[in-house]
DNA sequence: TTTAGTGCAAATTTTTTGCAAAGTC
DNA sequence: GACTTTGCAAAAAATTTGCACTAAA
């Protein structure tokens, strides 16, 4: 592992190579995305207006859009309507969301390695292990109360 | 296995014990949560409105809100912003979103068991099996292409 | 009768869209 | 210069809230 909130350097040519082009605001939500880790598009607008002010909460989402088409980014569903958006390349493990104290937490994909084969094997359902949000109380929460 | 879309029938008497009173649009909505399986709000008050006419949308929200603190309903995020309520009697089960036809399935619960368990004895995280949402493909969507 | 619940309409919050101006290739 | 992308403002969705009125207990 030496890929730490950094994407696929070859991002831009991927991104010209399909007839889009280069620009600061993508860059900008690029490197926000991973350097928050899991982050909802409000949480991504307000850190890329810290370096470029004015970038548009609109620009936000259409690039947000762009970018996972690309599979430069995914997003997942972890907390109430909030999609959480991250790095595809950093997407290879399994969330870990508490339903008490909301923080996000990861495990490391092969934890999930059963239940992918399980169901691969019982009905052909191909897990997108990327996407896998577990919900429930982490172990903080769960010794402090209950 | 006897409970087939209904709630535990101790409901009413849980409401009024906790000061809450027997409406006829608390219980449409329980009713039609029942009935639909995985529903967004949305639904649920279209699938009110067929039996009484004129049930107003807040209401299902606030009603939603209700039967999900007294543990008769549980909502799970499977797709995009929507939120998905079921009857909390029967979330014994792991949802199988699949990211393209977007239906979701069920898998009895033993398929998780294992990460379940990896994750209590190296993390202390308890996992909420009945929240769990595994995106993937299904078979049949993975069989059409690639 | 007392207090909770409903309907309705308005306010929020979140995301999307149209279009002229600015930027990239 | 041609064609994308952006910013802005307005439009849509999706939820929530205030309040007078209705209804359950």
């Amino acid at each position: 592992m030496g890929t730490e909130g950094e994407a696929d350097p070859r991002w831009q040519d991927q991104l010209r190579a399909r007839g889009y082009r280069l620009t600061a605001q993508r860059q900008l939500v690029l490197e926000a995305v991973g350097q928050l880790g899991h982050a909802t598009p409000e949480e991504i607008a307000t850190a890329v207006r810290r370096t470029a002010s004015g970038v548009n909460i609109s620009t936000v989402y259409r690039n947000l859009e762009l970018l996972e088409a690309l599979e430069l980014l995914q997003h997942t569903h972890l907390g109430h309507g909030a999609p959480t958006y991250s790095l595809a390349s950093e997407h290879e493990h399994v969330h870990l969301v508490c339903r008490d104290c909301g923080r996000v937490d990861e495990a490391p994909q092969d934890v999930a390695a059963p239940i992918v084969q399980a169901l691969a094997e019982t009905r052909g359902f191909q897990v997108d292990v990327g996407h896998l949000a577990v919900f429930g109380r982490c172990s903080t929460c769960a010794t402090g109360s209950a």
